[in-house]
DNA sequence: CGCGCGCTTGACTAACTTCAAAGATGGTGG
DNA sequence: CCACCATCTTTGAAGTTAGTCAAGCGCGCG
């Protein structure tokens, strides 16, 4: 899911996969974006934008966290994926929004103008490698939600969820998750219900510790893994 | 799911999202892609590459029809898409293959060297967009089914591969199925009893008619519209 | 014609959902 | 600072959907 802006010309001419990949792990002139951006905050459940909406600006998140979600008619809801600090959204061709993007926190976010993006990237090609490679991470994380999704079960989804979270928090064995039980049970196609069960479950296994009902410690990393199966 | 071809150099400089989509429509120079490939047949069954294969070829199907998928450890399988004629393959920036393509039925190839498809898109700008906008349509495709194995049941499901298929093979309302009962459940997540009987529940609901096993027809297809819940 | 593979069908089971209610949590206003 | 209230989480019991296991059918190929 990423970027309207996220135009060919973006990179040099001559440039090679290795290189966009090189782009993803530094900074790729991420920072002068910053220039062109202004600041925007999002209270709680407040819409960034929704489905439907024209596409004029992308962003990226700053503080807080967001949810990309998409409703049946009947009100069910998936929630495609959850954007963190340092996350983009809307980095698409798209001239319309395929999903609403909801704050599931408050949060603060950069706001760039397609337009502004698409000059910056001309004059900076390297930015485009960055934003290109940010899209591919999507795709990529997006693949392994499907093999989540057709074939894990409860425990192997939560599981993989939780190790996922861990690693987007920094890698350390404590993090906080800023989305309700119902929020996740919308991302893993479960309930609320059987998303705290399997917490509760995964608690007196003693896989994981929650020191609050969102601050999750990581107790065996490594039976963690073996529950989520990790292809 | 794309090119390890697509970089960022792929068009000409100053192109729009507007352009990108534009060139989706027309042939985009794809036809010139044509004099750097070569024809390859794949027997049923027959891998293209697995998972884990370094990339160094993208791939068009030109008849028959392929699939993309990932092993859990215990063997689950699951089917993240259908590869019919046109579609192309690999067309991302990975240097490792991230799923295995196997053929669904006997199949041809057009294979394209990746060097030579970059060296190509130079020449080309119209090319390089032609195929980002095939990356685009591929992600949009995901994202919908990660709404459908997320939220939808069997029958939601069934329905709404059936009429994707529909679609895919030109429109028309009877068409061939190339996948067995089981490749569709482990696309749709199901097993191949569940997708028998749905089938057979939509039969007898007149809503489609099975010429043979793999000949649907579609019977009343603003029912079937209705059963999918498109959202 | 017979064999094998895939499809269908049936009976039973298991996993997850649904419905219901009690227990935490945290934010707000008195 | 504490109490209250709404919201979120947890837990329990019953229900439903899809999965599992098992067997028969039928098409297509040799």
């Amino acid at each position: 899911m990423l970027a309207t802006v996220l135009h060919p010309e973006t990179a040099a001419a001559g440039c090679l996969a290795a290189e966009v990949l090189a782009a993803a792990r530094d900074d790729g002139g991420l920072s002068a974006l910053d220039r062109i951006g202004s600041v925007i905050t999002l209270r709680r459940d407040r819409a960034l934008f929704r489905e439907g909406d024209s596409a004029k600006d992308c962003h990226k998140v700053l503080t807080g966290a967001l949810r990309s979600c998409r409703l049946l008619p009947d009100g069910r809801r998936h929630i495609g994926e959850f954007l963190l600090p340092g996350d983009f959204i809307g980095l698409d061709l798209d001239a319309t929004r395929r999903f609403t993007a909801e704050a599931v926190s408050d949060a603060t976010l950069m706001r760039y103008p397609q337009v502004a993006v698409e000059r910056l990237i001309q004059q900076q090609p390297k930015l485009g490698k960055r934003l290109l490679a940010e899209v591919w991470n999507g795709l990529s994380a997006a693949q392994a939600q499907l093999l989540l999704l057709g074939r894990k079960n409860a425990v192997e989804r939560v599981a993989s969820f939780l190790l996922l979270m861990a690693q987007r928090a920094g890698d350390g064995d404590h993090f906080c998750l800023p989305m309700t039980r119902n929020d996740i049970a919308d991302h893993l196609g479960l309930t609320t219900e059987t998303v705290s069960r399997t917490f509760g479950q995964l608690k007196s296994q003693g896989v994981i510790r929650l020191a609050a009902s969102s601050q999750v410690v990581l107790r065996d990393r490594v039976e963690l893994e073996a529950l989520a199966e990790a292809a």
